[in-house]
DNA sequence: TAAAAAAATGTGTACGTACACACTAAATTA
DNA sequence: TAATTTAGTGTGTACGTACACATTTTTTTA
């Protein structure tokens, strides 16, 4: 990749410090190199490199000699000049007002947006009513029929996804999603894995499991029927209990947004449940209830909500499972960027690690 | 930062496609563009960014509000091939055969090299043996007598390392370190707060106490004068316990790494302890002790190792705290890397999250 | 008022890649 | 053998920035 540059000079004494410096200088190989090293003109190396023919035999042999022997990397800096395309990348995320749980994931996909703002991409942000599916797919359409170079949004919904992956496969349009699940045929995908996820909430209970104590895993949303990410959690969650501790029951209960805390009152006193899995960031409302019934237990749920963050800090809850949506937004963000501007390789799905905060470690994360 | 392009055409039915898609175009503003606004030629224009005087106050008058309209941003790869500078970058790093902890580091890095192959970069790595302070000093001082653009370190030894760092102040070279401490006057450091550390593992402990239980500190290493790391995690416990449970005697235990199994298993008998943190990789000592002994205990200790990973799925260590070497490792670099290639600025103190593994998330860590 | 000096401005070229176009040499046809 | 086609090759220019140098304009001096 690099060569040191051949000098002979005669060494004046001025010219001793410039040898010095010169010797230790690497230089970068180019088509120029190749050309003069296979003994043809640039323009021979480029169609030898591009694959686009009008090439003697001879001359491709000496070509491909040269840059194999120099290995020759194309500079990603001059080819995106030379490119001088501007890339646009539409997003479609739920929007933050409606649902808190999404504002780091804004901040970050901002912070990617002024962090690439002197380059040849143009980045717009589109919210959806995480509430209305209609609305998703509404803004979604109407995003892919601006045909932006590449599409990134939340598959919070599995049909409607799917409508819109569909939509996107008639045009040439990257197709990339984040959080949630990940979908077929997508381009792209980060997330984390949510079954494994709910293990990991079930060994975080089970650490504290007496033979009395009585479980529970509790859904708080108002779409349960389009949320598998719910299901999945579940899943994993009853897996562990199922191999640590075959005969525990263990409750199951969805919960609406609508008169939530008398539904989640009745239910503990009902059940005299003192352990509890939260599967959404909602866990601050089964905190609460506790709180408001002076009652103690167990509280394992999901994210850094402002909220949630202050009843871990009272210990009423002892561990929150960080989803960390503003990576996830920024690590696909800046995949996309830098495969439209660098055609940088990333991997098609990446699961981000679960992290497990609690009072202490909170403070290390911003 | 964008214009969308201006443009009259007679619509021809050829044509209107044509328009549709310069319509949605977006064009980058290039100082041409200032150039143009300002009614001045662009080398005025460049002269003005550049601050190098010889123009007149009128047209600087011009140029700094069409900059200002227009919202101007240097394109930096433009301006990184014109610049058509090699940058060397020298990494210092406790050799990974000596001591485990360091091969998700050299990985770290390893992958950032590969990545900015293509960049006009020249990234070395070299090793240091960290139980030879003289190793690195010596080590150190050699790479920066070539005076690479910028030299990243792992300050394991306090003084060593700001020798280095003087030495460094002679020369215009980028100062950077990561993991361990950070020193003063260092352009950029990667690491954790070590005293949460050590809040974060009492924390962990202190849930599974019980008033009876009786609790150690254990330090693991060969040069622990060196290694103030392991006093702030310390801090860090105690400070937690101070708090939660002032009454209760921790002790504290200094392991040299020769005969360890006979020294940990006397003092752990003697005195009948059931809970240790460790504040080293070295966690397994104590796991693999207490296997021995075959009793049961709570260890909370540090870092991904196999050893550790395999008491940890045996349950013999139930929580580990992930320093994320690589993850150091590699962010700190890509930072230098970027810094470089398009200044881009970044954190002069980053502190990484400090995460949390158990038995169950540990399979979501690469 | 002309000449000289200083200040301000514009032009040209390079970085490395990519591609259009012009050109030369060999192969085919009349 | 000349005229034409075709294969192979080289040259020139653009991308946006940065800087050296040439040119123009203004100011100062004689």
């Amino acid at each position: 990749m690099y060569v040191h540059t051949k000098l002979v000079l005669s060494l004046t004494r001025i010219d001793f410090h410039f040898w010095i410096y010169l010797s230790v200088m690497k230089k970068k190989i180019t088509i120029k190199d190749i050309a003069k090293v296979a003994n043809v003109s640039i323009g021979t190396v480029d169609r030898v490199i591009h694959k686009r023919g009008k090439v003697s035999e001879k001359a491709l042999l000496k070509v491909n000699a040269a840059l194999e022997e120099l290995n020759y990397k194309a500079n990603p800096l001059a080819r995106s000049l030379k490119n001088n395309v501007i890339y646009t990348i539409a997003i479609l995320i739920p929007d933050p007002e409606k649902d808190l749980y999404w504002l780091p994931c804004r901040k970050g996909i901002e912070e990617v947006i002024s962090e690439y703002e002197a380059f040849d991409v143009d980045i717009s942000v589109h919210f959806f009513d995480p509430s209305k599916p209609t609305s998703f797919v509404q803004k979604g359409m109407e995003l892919i029929a601006m045909c932006p170079n590449a599409f990134l949004f939340v598959p919070l919904f599995e049909r409607e996804s799917d409508r819109l992956l569909e939509a996107l496969n008639q045009r040439d349009i990257i197709k990339a999603t984040f959080n949630s699940l990940p979908r077929n045929h997508v381009d792209q995908h980060v997330g984390q894995d949510l079954y494994l996820s709910g293990r990991v909430g079930a060994k975080l209970i089970y650490d504290f499991v007496r033979p009395a104590s009585k479980i529970a895993i509790i859904h708080i949303d108002e779409a349960f029927n389009n949320a598998i990410h719910m299901q999945q959690k579940e899943e994993g969650f009853k897996s562990f209990f199922k191999e640590m501790s075959p005969g525990h029951e263990i409750h199951t209960k969805i919960v609406d947004t609508e008169q939530i805390r008398q539904t989640l009152s009745d239910f503990i006193q009902e059940n005299q449940i003192t352990m509890f899995f939260v599967t959404t960031s909602k866990t601050y409302e089964v905190a609460r209830t506790l709180e408001s019934l002076d009652m103690a237990g167990t509280v394992v749920g999901y994210d850094l909500l402002p909220d949630n963050l202050s009843y871990l800090k009272k210990g009423r809850i002892q561990f929150l499972i960080h989803q960390a949506p503003g990576l996830q937004a920024s690590l696909s963000l800046k995949s996309l960027v830098e495969k439209l501007l660098f055609d940088k390789e990333s991997p098609k799905k990446q699961l981000l690690p679960i992290e497990i905060i609690n009072s202490e470690n909170v403070e290390s994360y911003p």
